[in-house]
DNA sequence: AATGAATGAGCCTTCATTCAT
DNA sequence: TATGAATGAAGGCTCATTCAT
């Protein structure tokens, strides 16, 4: 009778966001696939059929919980003001990675994520456009860090800092999932033990 | 008299691992859930039905595939010899993970499976096992390294490495399934700017 | 919000009904084994996936079809008021049992569920729920009868003359199954013979 | 190469009586449908595929196996000498039934039998000829007791006793399958209620 | 806007039966 | 005669999705 509420509303947005929370705590408790429609429908506190209102299937949730993920790992890197909190910024998102603490970007879900990235176009595409543009913040601030050090910097030095800093944090995500009882401890000791070197840009 | 094949015959273990193998492949190309039984015997040459007096139900033949992936990492890890090498083998890993190789150890099936560590115990329990292995072999291999160069190792500075190291190449897992056009010059130039001085005792 | 409608609402009973009785047809025509969910949910006129809104499992089915089965057994038992109908009733059953009456206890499903209450607990239980029930209710019966004649009831013999006739309706059902040309003048005669005695408390 | 064995050798004899043997034994443990031929040939002690030199199908088998039922029902019934001895044995025959002995006539069995004869015109047949024998037989016992007590046996008499004794028996496996715990004394003190009356013929 | 009953394709698994050896 | 690997048609059940209300 009436218009769907795809794209306006204040109402019609909030309900998208109900469903989306109630989606994540889903796919972060079961999984993608083990986590059903009735499931977050009863979560979200509504019925199963209401949710197609607000998307058009399952695979439309993921999507857009994927991108939320996304743009809180770009909020993430925004929130990177001085490099003494580098490493304390990355020790603390350990700990909430291996609490599986359903609020932030879920480790788990970003692992899944990632290995659907590889078989879904669409899911690669939005993981493509999320990551560049978190790449290039994370290059200017990078940037900005060698500047305030008095060093210009070379691209391909800022790469490889870059590259290196991003696969150890990926890599203490999957650490986080695989071994939820290593000592946060011992992780704060490595980060602390690698990072400095990355953001002096003084020495090679 | 008629006891199913599960442990012995030359010819039953051929067929295992013709399932394993062609679970692998449709793990891989389509993910674990997406992957049917139908579709594994079809890619095994064989009937649905006829899976099932190799092994007992799908979850089994997960558990199995993620058995192997993990001793194959142990394998990688045993057949790291040299300092020199460790650069080179990481670079390689890194090309064969973003080709999406299927003989090998697969960054998007790793990926799911570690994911799949924080629902399922069973897979965590054997993940748990082989990871506990293979970082006793690693923590072997870099004590060796440190006594080659004439130091003493310190538990913990070999802790903060290994961790590091771990990482970092889980971590390139990520970035091979999530950027398949990474140039791998660049994964290669960040590896050597980070493994020397991991590898290198006598600088703390 | 969402939970399945298994205890109420009227529609809700009413689909259970439907469904049990679509389900003891198949079962009277084909056994418990033999007929598929999906024949019972042709004849239901509904889709195999909805029976599970309202039955956890076939096996769910068939202890509710029995519960209803032993409920109309003590019915039966309930509806007898004067020894005269007893041998009257007796006879009645009997044709139903030969006629293979779907409606009303049937012969087929109450041989069946005592064979499998041999060998699954459940059903085991269920049926000794309801034997328990019918029995105290028959030996009240009994007793009402001789207390009528002016006989103070001795327990034993209570026992052997509840025991006879329990035995010898069973045994009824069995030939009714077994022999659908049995002559039921034949079998009326034999009522005759043999309960008024049992129901003559006057001798022993 | 060599032609079937299906109706001559002893040793062929010999395998179709171990296979019976065996469904038998898996028949009564779980029921016709469940026991499956993998179960029955390790049972057998040979491998599935050989069961089909002997028997063309399962159903054969239960066919086969109820033919063989049958068969000791007849033995039973023969084996009746005396009319002192027909209670006791009576009494024999349900504590064999409630101890589910595997080697006799098996309660379950039979009311899985009857149970499916009402489906299966092949098993109704069996069954029809089966009891039409014994029925002979027994009527003939029944004549020589009464003849033995110089009565001029009534054909409407001796119908009506062995009615009720034959369902009062059969009504037995019934309760024997049903009530594993009912006390046997019980039903040895209604059987020696009611027997004796159904013997004697001096009196009506 | 909302419900939740209903659908039906598809999944994993079993098992009677066949066949190459 | 015998094996047991192999088949493939169901079977029970789940779940994303639709639709009448």
């Amino acid at each position: 009778m009436s218009a769907a509420p795809r794209s306006g509303g204040e109402r019609a947005q909030a309900q998208r966001e109900n469903i989306l929370d109630a989606a994540q705590a889903c796919f972060i408790r079961f999984g993608f696939h083990a986590a059903g429609m009735a499931k977050i429908a009863e979560t979200a506190g509504i019925s199963p059929g209401l949710i197609y209102r607000y998307f058009d299937s399952k695979e439309a949730i993921i999507l857009a919980i994927i991108e939320r993920q996304l743009a809180e790992k770009r909020g993430n890197i925004a929130a990177l003001q001085t490099r003494d909190q580098l490493a304390a910024r990355i020790g603390d998102l350990f700990q909430r990675w291996q609490r599986r603490d359903e609020g932030v970007m879920n480790a788990a879900l970003m692992l899944e994520m990632s290995a659907e990235a590889t078989r879904d176009a669409r899911i690669a595409a939005a993981v493509a456009a999320a990551d560049g543009e978190s790449r290039a913040r994370f290059r200017a601030w990078l940037e900005a860090q060698a500047r305030a050090q008095g060093i210009e910097p070379d691209p391909a030095d800022i790469d490889a800092r870059m590259l290196t800093l991003g696969a150890f944090i990926d890599g203490l995500s999957v650490r986080a999932a695989r071994d939820p009882d290593l000592d946060p401890a011992r992780v704060a000791a490595a980060v602390e033990r690698l990072v400095p070197g990355l953001l002096d840009f003084r020495v090679a």
